[in-house]
DNA sequence: ATCTATTAATAAGA
DNA sequence: TTCTTATTAATAGAT
């Protein structure tokens, strides 16, 4: 009863499945509230979302109606009992091992062991399940590295960018060193000097040109390799 | 939702109450279920009728359902103060939980589903185990259907070595048969009479020569076909 | 119980 | 969460 039906079965998406428990969660509500009213009925509904939140209707009362169960089921006097109380953790304790013995087996099964006693209608059914899982798997791998390999990409950009504004910082300072140079020794020395200048930065400048830091990222995939070269003013 | 709409009020006609109450109760059941299993919560519903028959539908356990809604009321501090074997129950039942939620959390990453969260390498490591998974269900799919080949192909022989001792008897039968009617009406009439026969096995005996049963398997793969034809001895 | 005309619930999408 | 709306599901009334 919506856009489209739904099998009753748990909805993977975590967002449906808030938004789809909030609207049925509601209606519950409002459908066990019509059915006291309506029939004159006594009503309890307590639910517990998958995060642990609570939520009741009662007709009457929670305690009336929960004691009226007991009761009915000639079980209250005894759950006030230490002995039975014990046998009834004891039992869930069983049930519990139960369920988590079916699943541990249901996950052998699809660990790919364990499959004796399965037809080859079971063996089909589980490679299909496989080949699904495998796939929604690889699409996500797929997804998250291709994120990866595009931030990559755009820390290589900023570092390109951060490495040109540092030569052009660098060119700047190398003017004023010139003309500091100039100033002290004279025009007449100042080739010879500042073609072996080695500046604190630990690369080398040059009067006429200097090569700047190929940049080149280590990536996870081929890639195409982003290499910039800048013409170098002359100071 | 029905042929008129109707007031949320006691219904005065106590038969027309009875069968609301009935197919209403149904249905809030029946919604109850679905809450429970789209949306991954703990639901538990009691239904008294206004004659005092009682209804229920819990998720898990109705006790576990009360305890629970009787842990979150803070209602149960007492409970506490109990022997600790009580105690060690509920803490075993705790961990039991906690285990099935973490097998069932693996168990859905298994099947594909709530990737979120996981790495590239995580997701390596699932797809590696997907497919390892994968070879061995296969493995073992094409085991049991190369058997299952053997096995009819094995069967088949059989069936044919079946049919030719049958074809023998026949032969021996007809030769009988021959032998009477050449006693009976003389050598002249023979050839005109056998001709014509038709044996009680429903196929014809003719005087020189009958075509066997071509034997063909019906088999789960393409397989070469078994075709067997003997060749007819004259009488 | 079973059948349908009708209303109610709700899935999907903003 | 809340609103809207297209669709499905529930069910009121009748048989």
């Amino acid at each position: 009863m919506g856009r489209g039906k739904i099998a009753i079965r748990r909805i993977d998406n975590a967002t449906s499945r808030q938004v789809t428990f909030s609207k049925r969660k509601n209606g519950l509500l409002k459908k066990a509230k019509e059915l006291g009213i309506l029939c004159d009925a006594e009503v309890g509904l307590i639910i517990v979302s998958s995060t642990g939140k609570l939520f009741e209707y009662s007709s009457t009362s929670m305690k009336s109606v929960i004691e009226r169960y007991n009761k009915s089921k000639e079980e209250h006097h005894q759950l006030h009992n230490q002995a039975s109380e014990v046998k009834f953790w004891q039992r869930e304790a069983a049930i519990l091992r139960q369920q988590l013995h079916n699943l541990e087996e249901n996950h052998r099964q699809l660990m790919g062991q364990e499959l004796y006693g399965l037809t080859a209608k079971d063996l089909q059914n589980l490679e299909s399940q496989l080949e699904m899982s495998l796939r929604g798997v690889r699409m996500k791998k797929d997804k998250i590295l291709t994120d990866e390999i595009q931030e990559l990409n755009r820390k290589g950009h900023l570092m390109i960018q951060e490495n040109a504004e540092l030569y052009e910082k660098v060119n700047i300072i190398r003017q004023d060193n010139m003309e500091l140079y100039k100033k002290i020794y004279g025009a007449s020395n100042l080739i010879a000097i500042s073609t072996n200048t080695q500046n604190s930065y630990g690369f080398s400048i040059t009067a006429d040109s200097y090569e700047p830091i190929h940049l080149q990222l280590s990536q996870p995939q081929r890639q195409s390799q982003e290499v910039t070269r800048r013409a170098t003013r002359s100071g």
